[in-house]
DNA sequence: ATGGCCATGTAACGTGTTACATGATTTC
DNA sequence: GAAATCATGTAACACGTTACATGGCCAT
């Protein structure tokens, strides 16, 4: 169910095309919810016949960009989302079946893959140390930031423990492997 | 793609029902692949008919238990898959979704919500402790232990390691939004 | 023999993925 | 004005979720 609502904060941010928000899909929050332009403009279709965003024009739409901007039903609507009690999702993580795969075929062994997927996380990581210091300067530890800055720095924040849990997870998995 | 892997591995370390799996899927294999026994049901039905998995009795089956094991033909499979070259998934996660909704909205607050979900990570924190525990006591940092265990200890220190940085991020992130 | 539980399964629907199609705009 | 590119969209299918149904087994 979050999809919609990431859409509408999306267009919250700032009203735009489907185009647009698939590109902002590719980054920002993307790297939270990620989705493919299918998803968004059926989604789009499906909040504007909802009632919850409006196009700038609603003729004949084939390659002509279409603008959407959320309406006061769409922003309460994703008042009463963002407040409802949601349990967390259970992990999904196809490297950890794959680790429990080879533990129990014996014949397979996935130290390249680790080492290909660090490198991924780590390129990540890197992305997100840059989006810290080009647009949340001296948030880290300094205070006098508004409730806004501080939400979407912690989000940031969140990327930036995740890859690095991950990281360091991993080199000490590798080191075990290469132990042995 | 995971989930006919996730039951090749579970039914290769030891053949069972599929009410048995589903039980499984609760824990052990299901912290890092979740499903429903009505996909697992399904996701059976389709190993058997390609010939991947073989059942003690093919007869009438409503309410009759049927044990499945892992043919060649699964296990090759299995094999396979492992070691093909896969991306990792990108992340998905309601909460940032939320928070930054919040960022935008301006009038959600999501301490509470912050606190209800550090106790939930808490408790997985918990669970894979006492596993780490009781079934691989001396597996960190010690030597001499099979390539199996090492591997079904990586899986196992990746939920720890993963809990333990989201309760960190979560003290942080909760720390900064109190502070204003 | 009935009521409750368990294992298996169906149905319907929502979400995510992949491949492809069409109309507009730009570029040469 | 043909080719390339862009924005929007369709179609088909795989995967995930929720609600419900059926047959067997067990305890009383």
């Amino acid at each position: 169910m979050s999809l919609p609502h990431a859409i509408l904060t999306s267009l919250l941010e700032k009203p735009c095309s489907g185009a647009e928000l698939a590109r902002r899909f590719e980054k920002s929050i993307g790297y939270f919810w990620s989705a493919t332009h299918q998803q968004i403009y059926r989604e789009l279709a499906k909040l504007e016949e909802a009632g919850l965003v409006a196009a700038s024009d609603r003729e004949s739409t084939r390659g002509r960009q279409r603008h959407f901007a959320v309406l006061p039903a769409g922003r309460e609507g994703l008042e009463r989302w963002s407040l409802q009690e949601q349990a967390p999702r259970p992990m999904r993580d196809e490297l950890m079946v794959r680790l429990r795969a080879a533990a129990v075929l014996g014949t397979v062994d996935l130290r390249g893959e680790l080492v290909r997927h660090m490198a991924l996380h780590r390129a990540q990581l890197d992305v997100y140390r840059e989006i810290e210091h080009k647009d949340f300067p001296g948030v880290r530890g300094g205070s006098g930031h508004d409730a806004s800055t501080l939400l979407q720095h912690a989000v940031l924040a969140a990327g930036i423990s995740f890859e690095a849990a991950w990281l360091a997870w991993a080199e000490d998995a590798l080191a075990a492997l290469d132990r042995n």
